[in-house]
This record gives structure tokens, sequence and C-alpha cells, in this order.
DNA sequence: GTATATGCAAAGAATTTGCACTATG
DNA sequence: CATAGTGCAAATTCTTTGCATATAC
């Protein structure tokens, strides 16, 4: 995860032409361990290629998200931000600086109130996957039955936020 | 927690004139179990009250988080979603339908990748609080000593985001 | 009556989209 | 050369702000 060529690698792996500009991002997320915005990144790579464009460096770190190679963090209200560290841990974001910092899970105890001398004053944990309901959809429609009518009216209604955005590659 | 008034004290005992929109948007947070974003608690209060606008609601919402009176969500990539319910407990987000449920937190134990019968592929725990360099600037200002410039510089450059949005009532 | 809250409309941010152009293999 | 990716600018969406008006106690 250092050479250029291994990251050239990495994105062929996951069916990515590893452009220059890719190369650039995932360069810049390994190399800041403060898990920047997207818009952040954009600033640091551009320093480089001063033509890149946000469209890009979000197309990018979407891609890079949905092949599971970096994780995409909520943490912070005000936007999303980038982690290339993808192993197990858990993120702390001060509510003075909103710096946001990675967190041990030591053997799978509850977070330290004082963790690296932290003061930790709420814990929120969020768990992603398919509902229960959504699973028996796909199951119905894969065995050729189909949701009634009222099934799908209900089902689009408890989707109150249209799930634009699936990526939590974790 | 049902009735007007007991509403209307609540509101009260958190120093808040209880308003007739105040009432509503608290109405229907309580009365929702799917964790709804502003602009859906602005929709359902409007039914009832169709002159409120955003801002009444946000503000409200705002209010009610820094009292610690419900919770402020950031599983949704797209959008914040409100809680009511401020007891401890887990939040899953399907990725098929966007809806948010919640999950029980038995005994501290990590959750079960199969609670409730969805299909969990991931977990997200986030912790918020103070962070210890800022715990520090803080203490040495109250002591009359003041950070250098060189440690100014350096916190406000750790603060990629500002953090103009502290609220995380839990 | 006075402090507090509301409503409106406009501003501000973060993110997405459409499309012509360009680099990659 | 054909596919896949990039850049630009405009569009969307969520959220905030300023200020005149209205409401609560």
């Amino acid at each position: 995860m250092t050479s250029r060529e291994e990251r050239s690698k990495k994105l062929r792996d996951i069916g990515l032409v590893p452009t220059i500009q890719r190369l650039a991002v995932l360069e810049a997320l390994e190399g800041s361990r403060d898990h920047p915005t997207a818009d952040e990144i954009h600033g640091t790579v551009r320093k480089q290629f001063p033509s890149i464009s946000r469209a890009t460096v979000y197309n990018t770190l979407d891609a890079l998200t949905r092949a599971g190679m970096i994780l995409r963090l909520t943490v912070d209200p005000a936007a999303v931000r980038y982690d290339a560290f993808v192993g197990p841990h858990a993120h702390f974001r001060c509510r003075v600086c909103g710096t946001v910092y990675d967190i041990d899970l030591r053997n799978g105890r509850p977070i330290d109130p004082e963790a690296d001398g932290h003061k930790v004053e709420s814990i929120r944990t969020y768990a992603f996957g398919v509902c229960a309901q959504c699973l028996k959809d796909e199951k119905n429609e894969a065995e050729g039955r189909h949701p009634t009518a009222t099934q799908r009216r209900a089902s689009r209604k408890r989707s109150s936020a249209n799930p634009k955005d699936p990526r939590h590659g974790g």
C-alpha cells in the first residue's frame, strides 16, 4: 500500500483503471490520519493536479468505497469523511475542534470513557445491511413470487429516504 | 410523554416556551418509529399547521437535541435523522430500502449479525466528546495560561471541518 | 408589554448529473 | 480504436440565516 505499483495493482484488482487521478486520491487518503472529507481530499490532490475536478474525486471515492478498499464515515453531521484504514476500529469526534480520531476496539469491550485521554460523552452504534423485510422481498422475487401491491406500497412507505447511497464499505 | 400537558411541562423544564409548533414537532417525532428526517417531520407537522416553516422545525429539533430530549442520528449519509427514544439502543439502516430500525443492545455484547431477522453486514461505532488536546487547551485557559500561537495554529488545522454542529444529545 | 418564537425568502454547503473531451490498454 | 474516465458547469438537496411579524406569559 505504499508504492505506486502496489496501488495500481490494487485498483486493477477491483476493476478500476489506475489513472493518475485515482492514484493521487488514494495516496492522499492513505497519507492522512485525520479522516478527510471529499472536499479536503480534492484540495490536497489539487496541489499536485490543479485541474482535477470534484466530480472525479467523488467518483473515485465512491468506487473505492463500493469495493471496500476505503471506509465511508458519517461521524460528522456536516460532511461524509473517508478512512483508508479498513481494519476494525471505532471513531471519536471532538465536539470542540471537530477532529475525528481512531479508537482501538480492544477485545470487543465497550469504549473506555477516557480512551486515549479523550472525554467520551456519548457513543452511537450503527449497523448496516439488509433488513428482514427486504430479505423476504428478495427471496419472494427469486422464487418467482411477487409482493402484493399492498406489500409494495408499505415497503415504499417504509423507505422514507430513498437509499440512493447504499455504500458503507466495511 | 403522551398528553399535551406533559409535553408542555417537558419543554418548560428545559427552558423552552411550549409553542404549538414545538408541541407538534415533538408529537410527530414521538409518534413515529422510523427516525424521520427534519424534512419528513416538517411534512408531517404541516398537515396540521400548513404554515409552519422549515426554519422553525430545524430550530426546534436543534433545541430539543441540545437539551438531550431527542437524539440526532447520522446513520443516513443523505440526511440527519431524529429519534425521540433516548434510552440505550443501536440503529440499523437497510441499504436496500433505507429504513432505520432500532436494535436492542443486550448486556453490552456486540450486535447479533442476524438481529431481529436483519442481515447485518457491517457495524460502525462512533464516540463523541472532547478530545485530549481540547481538554488541555481548556484547562490552560482556565488556569490563565494561553496556548502559544503555534499551538493555536495546529489546533485550527486539526479541525478541518469547523464543528458548527456539536449537537449529539445522547 | 417585552422577551421569545415564527415565517419567509434567500443564501450557503455538500454532493450529483449531463455531456463533450481525453487518456488508457 | 474502443472503452472507461475526466472536467466543467449547472442542478439538487439539506440546512442555515436575517429580519419583519406574531405569540406567549
